[in-house]
DNA sequence: CTTGGAATGTCAACATAGCTGACGTAAATT
DNA sequence: AATTTACGTCAGCTATGTTGACATTCCAAG
C-alpha cells in the first residue's frame, strides 16, 4: 500500500489514513443524509422503501414497475411489497401502458406527491445547509468523488438520470 | 463560510435541481461504497452490522460497549446480537475495565483483525481508485460537505475520533 | 395461429437487523 | 444501604431484503 512513491508532490491524500476518514466520513454522513426523511416517515407505516419508491416515481412519473426495480436494485417481490402500500393507501397509481399493457404506468397522486415534497424538502435542507456551507468549489469535489465511488451500472444510471429529467 | 453570498454570483449550486442531483449521487454513491464489503461478507454468516461493529473495535481498540453504542447510533440488543456472534467466532474478545469492572473492553483477535483488513482492503481499494480519479482538491471538498451533512453529535464522534486515533 | 418469452403480480417461507419492554446481575457511586 | 451504571438476555415486533414457485397477460417470432 506505499502511497507517495513517485516524487514527493502529495499523494498524501491517498494514505490509508486519509482514505479510513473517507469512509467514516460517508458512514456518518449517509446518517445525517437519512435521518429527517426517517423521522418524517417513522410514525408513518412507511420507512426508507417508501421514500425511495416515492422519489423515483416523482422523478420519472411514467417509469415502469422494471425501471424502478433496475434503480433500486431490489428484487421485484420486495419491491411490490412497498409498491401495494402505496397504491392502497392512494399515493401512487399505476396506469397500464399505452403500447405495452403489460407495463404498470407508475405515477404518483397529489396525495403521493404531497409526501414526497415533505420527504425532501426535508432532505434539500440539508444539504442546501451542507452546501452553503462549504460552497460551491467544494460541492463540485464532493459530486466528483460521489461519482467515482459508484459502480458502472450505477453511474449510468445516475447521468442517465440526469440527462432525462430536463 | 458563506460563498459567494451577497450579489448574484453564482448561487446556482444551490438550485433545487443541483441539490436534488447531490441526494441522488449520495443514495447511488453508498451503494457503491458498501458493494465490496457486502460482497465478502456474503457467504459469511455476517453482514454489514458485524462490519460496522469489527470496524470500529478494529479503529478503537479497547472500547467499551457503552462507547460502541453511542458510535453505532443502535440498541445495545441489537449490537448485542452482533457482538455474541463475533465473539463465540473467535474474532473479538471481551476484557473486564481494569478500573471498572463492570466494562468490558473489547478487542480483535489476530482473526478478527484478518476479516478487518479483508473488508477494509477493499473498502479502501474502491476509496483509493475514486479519490485517485478526483484529485485532492475534489477530496477536500467531498469530505467538507460530507462533515457539515453530519448532526451535530455525529460530526463530533467523528472528530474526535479523528483526533484520539495517532 | 401457436408458442415462447418478457413484464408483471402473488403466495409462501425465510434471514437480517433494527426496535421496545422487562428483567437480572455485578460493580461503582452516593 | 440504596441507587445508579454498564452490561447481558429473553421475548416479541417491524421493515426490508432474499429465493422459489406459479399465474397472467401480452408481444413477437416461427
Amino acid at each position: 500500500m506505499a502511497e507517495n512513491t513517485t516524487s514527493g508532490e502529495s499523494l498524501l491524500f491517498l494514505t490509508d489514513e486519509q482514505l479510513r476518514k473517507g469512509i467514516e466520513a460517508m458512514f456518518f454522513a449517509y446518517r445525517g443524509f437519512t435521518a429527517d426523511p426517517d423521522r418524517i416517515l417513522d410514525g408513518m407505516d412507511y420507512g426508507r422503501a417508501h421514500h425511495r419508491a416515492v422519489h423515483f416515481i416523482n422523478r420519472s412519473p411514467g417509469a415502469t414497475v422494471g425501471h424502478l426495480l433496475t434503480i433500486l436494485g431490489v428484487t421485484k417481490q420486495s419491491l411490490n411489497r412497498v409498491l401495494r402500500s402505496l397504491f392502497n393507501d392512494g399515493l401512487v397509481e399505476a396506469r397500464v401502458g399505452k403500447t405495452d399493457k403489460r407495463e404498470r404506468r407508475l405515477h404518483l397522486t397529489e396525495k403521493g406527491a404531497a409526501l414526497e415534497r415533505a420527504l425532501s424538502d426535508a432532505q434539500r435542507a440539508r444539504m442546501r445547509a451542507a452546501y452553503r456551507a462549504a460552497g460551491p468549489q467544494a460541492v463540485q469535489g464532493f459530486r466528483t468523488v460521489l461519482e467515482a465511488m459508484m459502480d458502472q451500472d450505477q453511474r449510468k444510471q445516475y447521468q442517465g438520470l440526469k440527462d432525462k429529467h430536463l
